[in-house]
RNA sequence: UGUCCGAUGGUGUAAUUGGCAACACGUCUGAUUUUGGUUCAGAAGAGUCCAGGUUCGAGACCUGGUCGGACAACCA
């Protein structure tokens, strides 16, 4: 699918670029960054990350965007969610520049740089356990006390913060800070940690370190070390640009790129949880089934639910890149795949919840094999035969023995056409003893067949049905999915007594996901492979799972159809 | 009683940098339709957080408020 015509509007940070590039800043030198931490799958906010951070080297002529894992927690971090991350971001349609980076090819250079800081008198290391510093950082109205060891001499710095990396220490015993204004008004200037001690092995690096790097400390070296020029960032770090310009002050040579933080708003989608911690939570506690579960807003959910990498693009496009507070509307997201997939996706019918239909005035044993449109949006999409015979299946939900004049489907005396096939009339219908319906009789118009050209086959009925043979009806699972949660804001909703945040998982929906067995799909489906898109006539886009076989076929449902009948009942 | 950031229809985003508040989603009509889809035509819905000020003219600039968000992890 096309991507939606650029306009010239650009957001303020385009304009930045724009401007900067006028201005011949850094040479014209444009590289920006994807900086994940690989300790969990990347989401819908990361896309929106992605197609900006990725998005802009496309556009701008001799850019390019690096993908730098942040890897400086090995308590959290796993390779699996490296792979995770780089398939994702390939998948989006995207490419990064050279190799992948890591911070951890970093932590010589880092190391060494703390050493320099400590020489200068900048840094120290603080013996003190967690809770006493933190009570000596003061809060955001009061400013913080001094730390008893902040004055010890550049040699016995020198000698813990080697002592730390020797491993001499035990984990949370000592720490180096920087040095800078323990009263400073901006907490995170208040002697900010540079090191912790973990004794953990590290996925890339092993045994070799034991002190690792804290976030403020390693993020903007590492930009200046790639020579990043823009480092996009989220509104939650606005707060530490004073420090990254800080360390920048310290470390930077003049005639290097030094880079520039910038921020833009995060993306928050109304109906779900977008906070990792959450989302790993969801997934550790079973509540379902994986990262790439379909109702889940990961990246691997989006696929496996069936979006497009260019749904999730445009969707980015739509959504924009400013600094205020947003909630997304999940319309959004569900108008850019159906857009997509309405130009895309080949129709085919698919019964959902079968009933028999038979048609008392057809032959017996007889099969036709009728023409079908594969995409009216698509002209050169072609068509195929499905085959057609006495006994069908349609939707239950589509007869009614009697109903008024607005339900347009089969009743008792009424015509309805069948969807690439003949007109027929309601005659009657089986019940068990229970009441329910069990089969419909109807009985056929034969010149009425589509696309026949007669008279019969051009008379206007009100309604269209889709259905499938019954002798030649593949049966297949379905998964249809409902959001997650069923308030719009599950992760910030306050009790109104106590004040306390509720847990987000008391605001699940339980019917997020019904599956549903039995369900009769055109033979034609056989033949197509996982991840491929379809639409269920008057159903919706439904994906072939990963986990479908020939025999076994599942779909999920991505997302129904815009239906403005069922919004007046 | 801090620092930083933000505020435009229900939602998101614009407004050529001071000149009739526009676009998309959503909602509602109607037309078309062998998908109650698509497409097409149209409608409703904000006077731009508030109060002052500058100006012929302010969503935009200035001042002061109000409201919302971020920041006190050996997380990123």
């Amino acid at each position: 699918m096309e991507e939606k015509n650029t306009e010239k509007r650009l957001d303020f940070i385009r304009e930045k670029i724009t401007n900067e590039l006028a201005s011949n800043k850094n040479g014209g030198k444009l590289l920006f960054r994807f900086p994940p931490e690989p300790n969990g799958y990347l989401h819908i906010g990361h896309a929106k990350s992605i197609c900006l951070n990725f998005g802009l080297s496309q556009e701008f002529e001799g850019a390019g965007t690096n993908l730098r894992f942040d890897d400086t927690n090995p308590a959290k971090e796993d390779q699996e969610y490296v792979d995770s991350i780089k398939r994702d971001i390939e998948w989006l349609g995207f490419n990064w520049e050279g190799e992948p980076k890591f911070t951890s090819d970093y932590f010589d250079q880092l190391y060494d740089w703390a050493v320099k800081l400590i020489k200068e008198g900048k840094a120290y290391v603080d013996d003190q356990a967690a809770d006493v510093i933190a009570s000596q950082k003061g809060t955001p109205t009061t400013p913080g006390t001094n730390s008893p060891f902040r004055e010890r001499s550049v040699e016995e710095n020198l000698e813990l913060f080697e002592g730390m990396k020797e491993g001499k220490f035990e984990e949370g015993s000592r720490v180096l800070r920087a040095k800078i204004d323990m009263a400073n008004p901006n907490m995170h200037l208040r002697d900010p940690f540079l090191y912790r001690i973990i004794k953990k092995a590290h996925h890339r690096t092993g045994d070799k370190w034991c002190i690792y790097p804290m976030y403020d400390w390693a993020h903007g070296q590492s930009d200046y070390i790639e020579g990043i020029t823009n480092s996009l960032c989220t509104t939650e770090f606005e707060v530490h640009r004073p420090l990254y310009d800080w360390f920048l002050d310290q470390l930077a040579d003049a005639d290097k790129t030094r880079p520039e933080q910038t921020e833009f708003s995060r993306l928050n989608l109304n109906y779900t949880v977008m906070s990792k911690r959450k989302l790993l939570q969801l997934v550790e506690e079973g509540v379902v089934n994986g990262w790439d579960d379909p109702r889940m807003p990961t990246i691997s959910g989006l696929r496996r639910r069936g979006y497009t990498p260019a749904s999730i693009r445009n969707f980015a496009k739509t959504v924009g890149i400013t600094k205020r507070d947003n909630i997304i509307d999940v319309s959004l997201l569900e108008y850019a795949i159906r857009e997509d997939l309405n130009k895309t996706a080949p129709r085919v019918m698919a019964v959902l919840d079968p009933i028999k239909l038979v048609i008392d005035n057809y032959e017996e044993g007889k099969t036709e094999w009728l023409e079908a449109e594969n995409n009216p949006e698509d002209e050169n999409s072609g068509s195929r035969q499905v085959p057609f015979s006495k006994e069908l299946y349609i939707e239950r939900e589509d007869f009614k023995e009697s109903a008024n004049r607005k339900f347009f489907r089969l009743t008792i005396g009424k015509e309805v056409r069948l969807k690439n096939a003949y007109i027929i009339k309601g005659e009657s219908c089986v019940k068990d003893e229970d009441g329910n319906i069990t089969e419909i009789h109807c009985t056929y118009d034969p010149l009425s067949r589509s696309g026949s050209g007669t008279e019969e086959s051009k008379r206007k009925v009100k309604g269209t049905l889709h259905w499938v043979s019954a002798e030649h009806a593949v049966d297949a699972k379905v998964n249809l999915y409902d959001r997650l949660f069923s308030d719009e804001a599950p992760d910030s909703r306050k009790d109104p007594e106590t004040k306390e945040v509720i847990d987000f998982k008391t605001f699940l929906n339980p019917e997020s996901l019904q599956v549903i067995e039995g369900c009769k799909v055109e033979p034609s489906l056989k033949d197509n492979k996982a991840g491929d898109n379809f639409q269920f006539q008057r159903m919706g886009y439904f994906i072939l799972d990963q986990d479908s076989t020939p025999e076994n076929m599942i779909f999920n449902k991505t997302v129904g159809l815009r239906d403005s009948w069922a919004k007046k009942n």
